[in-house]
DNA sequence: ATTGAAATATGTTCGTA
DNA sequence: TACGAACATATTTCAAT
């Protein structure tokens, strides 16, 4: 994987492969190659250099939140005393697990946090003990996701 | 995979065989097996399992949007002129490839979006040719994602 | 960059406990 | 549920173009 971050430009093919296996990371690379029409060897090192290059970033299983009982996803946009706590507010962050993603933001607030909950009981506990408790939170502003409709990546 | 939407629940070894494929979803079920002590087919019975119940719901592989040229990630409150117009604003938002989620949220907004642009002469372009052009959508409060700390799944 | 074919590694099924 | 062994597929390497 490289350092340093200039932009990597893809071909077609390259597209056609990432597409692929972005909605499915087990899909064959001869079912893509038959696909495409080129060889299977082809479409490995193009795998290869793709990640070399650094434009594969991982793959992942992705599960149901909702199934395993996790019903509520909310948004918190988070008021800090001094802008300057960040990093340690962001450490603090990484620590509870109900926390998805975490943004340094333009705007209202300092930080703003995704995270998912069992419900809304659990969401109250973790804003008002979890949260509402680390050094240099001032305020927070919660959004509930009442449904998604769109969870997608980049289009290629 | 199941369409009701009752709790799954799931033992320490299904957690083990999913934490593992979701930070790796081509993981090789053998290594999974002999870390955890058991033999490949069970893993891979308890996947079937798994898959079944709709507790996976798929798997991807991940590209590093900043390579490949999108730099600015954004957050986009959408203020809608009546509630009752969200489905054709969520169908129109569809149809723009660089927004990657689309939630219905409670608080200020009627929906709440996560979109990803080149930069910000594209992010603005986006918000006032494509966002703003929405019939129905009369305003928005743009928050830039100056950088995102955390990014992953719930955590088993 | 691409190929086909060989070698290796992995996934899947099945009879049994 | 779990096992191991047999079987089926998939990945990886490589010499050649």
């Amino acid at each position: 994987m490289k350092s340093n971050s200039f932009t990597v430009e893809i071909d077609g093919i390259d597209k056609e492969i990432l597409r692929d296996l972005m909605s499915d990371a087990r899909k064959p690379i001869l079912q893509i190659a038959n696909k495409i029409g080129i060889s299977g060897a082809a479409i490995h090192q193009r795998l290869r250099k793709l990640e070399q290059s650094g434009v594969i970033s991982g793959s992942k299983f992705t599960v149901n939140n909702k199934i395993l009982g996790y019903n509520t996803m909310a948004f918190v946009g988070i008021y800090l005393d001094k802008a300057a706590r960040n990093p340690e507010t962001v450490r603090e962050l990484k620590k509870i697990p109900e926390v998805l993603e975490c943004h340094y933001t333009t705007g209202n607030w300092s930080i703003l946090i995704k995270i998912i909950c069992k419900d809304n009981e659990h969401l109250m506990q973790l804003l008002n003990t979890k949260i509402q408790a680390i050094e240099g939170v001032s305020r927070t502003e919660t959004f509930i996701s009442l449904d998604q409709q769109i969870d997608r990546q980049i289009q290629l």
